[in-house]
DNA sequence: AATGAATGAGTCTTCATTCAT
DNA sequence: AATGAATGAAGACTCATTCAT
């Protein structure tokens, strides 16, 4: 079931096997269920090995999730072209978010499930990756405030909160589409686009929603 | 640290004194990490009594699973009224989602991390809860259709996609409200509804956002 | 599953339902598989009562040994009329032998299997019983010899052999019979007559088999 | 008590010491009662590498059982000569087997006794040697039966019971012969030698042992 | 006469990790 | 560059046994 055994290979090809067959592992199993016997022999190698390279379980883990948030990062600044209109930057990033999510669900695991799950040495590590995406999407909503001429009113932490629930929705969908048969990654793209530029829109036409008066006790 | 050893309960208090403990658990650690011994010795009873309750680890996973998801629709579902209109019940409905999973951050950690992380028979169980919550919203979605007069003609698979991405968005608001310390359940409900109401009522009255064409090889 | 909870019954016959459950969850499990638990549970008691009349697992499969050796050796010897001859005393009693062992198969294995299998305490119980088996069999080569008009030459510890060896084969038969579907307790004694009182009948008459010579080095 | 701790051996080297300190823990306590830590310490070596190379307990004791079973028939084997004749040959055999039993105690413990006193997994293992040594001496019957040229008449199951009876007998003079001070291989042969083939022999000539005819109500 | 509530001690099993080569 | 041999520590689960009523 393991890789074939082949022998003496230079050191940095071998590490990619390796984490290749841990983001794989933990992904499927998750980081405490995910055995490094099951990971070594997987990747082919002996876990002495492993061990040699990469240090301990935690090490190897911190690892995948540098690897995987780097490609996915990686896939997304790619696909975005910085002239381009703001509504234009985003269904780019989204659309290459989508593909790679769907293109390497285990990755993606590793990323959104497993990592947040297990405290502070990792959660921390995603959650880096996850500011960077963050303040892209911030950044676009402050470009496209400037190009309806807004009054730069809009409050600070309100805009953390729309990015924060853009990207929400936006993992939320990728492992919607990833579980639904038919949904493609440009399908999540649309539904999102028209979920929340819209949305936005208004918001920076002063539209605001308006939450009813109430006379709570307490 | 674990409770005092309080001697001679009825099965029933008994059985929630573990409950409470094993979600405080299994909310901090995660399933795989949290240990019988840890969850006993937390609720003030010996292991063996945890075992001839609630069975084993995964049963008593099961058990907190259902009892956090039982506890956060019935919040939801206490605070909508269903003769108001479509937005002031998902406006209450969102408040006391907020407000339930700020006061019960271990109990939702259960539910939105740690069961999705492990095989089917737990993630099935949030599922089950899950699908619950987005046909309510859903149902409030088509409602508000109607009473824009729009005509039917959002596509099936599109209000899914939407249902999907408001609740991917809430949830993950949720985990951002409670690691941000200003933020409230107000604050984070406004957010939302600025952001998916607006957005809903533009694709209500036909405003959708068109993707740009291309011309892509493959 | 278990004997319906009937309350408020007089000590003996309680402890009769013990036994009754005891013996056959041991027969069936073996010493050390038996519990506690499913014994009172297959009485239809709680586990305390169990304890309360018999104090220790030791003891309780102790009670089941001497309970079923009793009844074993009471069967055996309701058979036996002294008067007759010895073939038919011999006969008599192998087929109440037979017979007993295939009506109570978990006693017997409780007997023959498992006290066997578990240290002094209950081994002991069980070669009580066999030796006064073995005694009113090496009896019953006595008579024999006596009719036979033969000189009580046979040397003491070869009859103690033969003894052992035909209760060796009675038991050994009565496994084969009770797992050999058409095999019944007459026809095990048959057998086993056949086998033993012939080769009784030449020993009597001084017609050994005798060893070959051997110039065996060591 | 335990084997001094030897560093660094072949494998297969391990497993036998294992398989030895196993044995004897199985033979001694019984499979239950058998702890495999009391195995590892006796062997030697730390409990992960028991399991390492033998899986399971379940396992252990099925090698166990295997490789004493295997002993046990290749001694039988090894004295037995083809070519003399039948009573030679099942003196021979029967000597072998006392002998054997005799040297491993323990071995012959794991086989005759605490091997059927546990579920199918062991019992089918044993009773499949028990069927190659039952098969054994029937041929030997068989062969006797043309030296004495007797018609065939003997029924076959009639010969099966027999078969049965003799090595029953054998094995019950085994524990017998080992538990007598006095008592050696050589006399144990002789015994059974006595009681069976003289028996056998008359079968052969015709002459059984009748049942009385008994007038039975049922 | 009888039981619901409770536990100390022990069992099998697995895992991350290292040493010697 | 790579591995066969080995282990300390811990975790899920069970069991015989006892209180207090």
């Amino acid at each position: 079931m393991g890789a074939v055994r082949t022998k003496r290979m230079p050191r940095a090809v071998r590490e990619q096997q390796m984490l290749d067959a841990a983001v794989r592992i933990f992904g499927q199993r998750g980081y405490m269920a995910a055995s490094m016997d099951e990971i070594a022999e997987l990747a082919g190698v002996s876990k002495p090995l492993v061990y040699l390279y990469l240090n301990s379980k935690e090490d190897l883990f911190t690892a995948c999730i540098r690897r995987e948030a780097a490609a996915l990062t990686a896939a997304v600044r790619a696909a975005v072209r910085p002239g381009l209109a703001a509504d234009r930057q985003l269904w780019d990033g989204l659309r290459a978010f989508f593909a790679h999510t769907a293109e390497h669900p285990d990755g993606w695991s590793v990323l959104h499930l497993q990592a947040r799950t297990h405290g502070e040495p990792f959660a921390a590590e995603v959650a880096a990756m996850r500011a960077e995406i963050v303040a892209f999407v911030t950044r676009l909503v402050a470009v496209a405030a400037r190009e309806a001429h807004r009054d730069p009113d809009l409050p600070e932490h309100e805009v953390a909160g729309l990015a924060e629930a853009l990207v929400g929705a936006a993992e939320s969908l990728a492992a919607w589409a990833n579980a639904t048969p038919g949904a493609t990654a440009r399908q999540a793209a649309t539904t999102l686009m028209n979920f929340a530029w819209a949305g936005l829109g208004n918001l920076m036409r002063g539209r605001m929603w308006t939450p009813p008066a109430e006379a709570e006790p307490a």
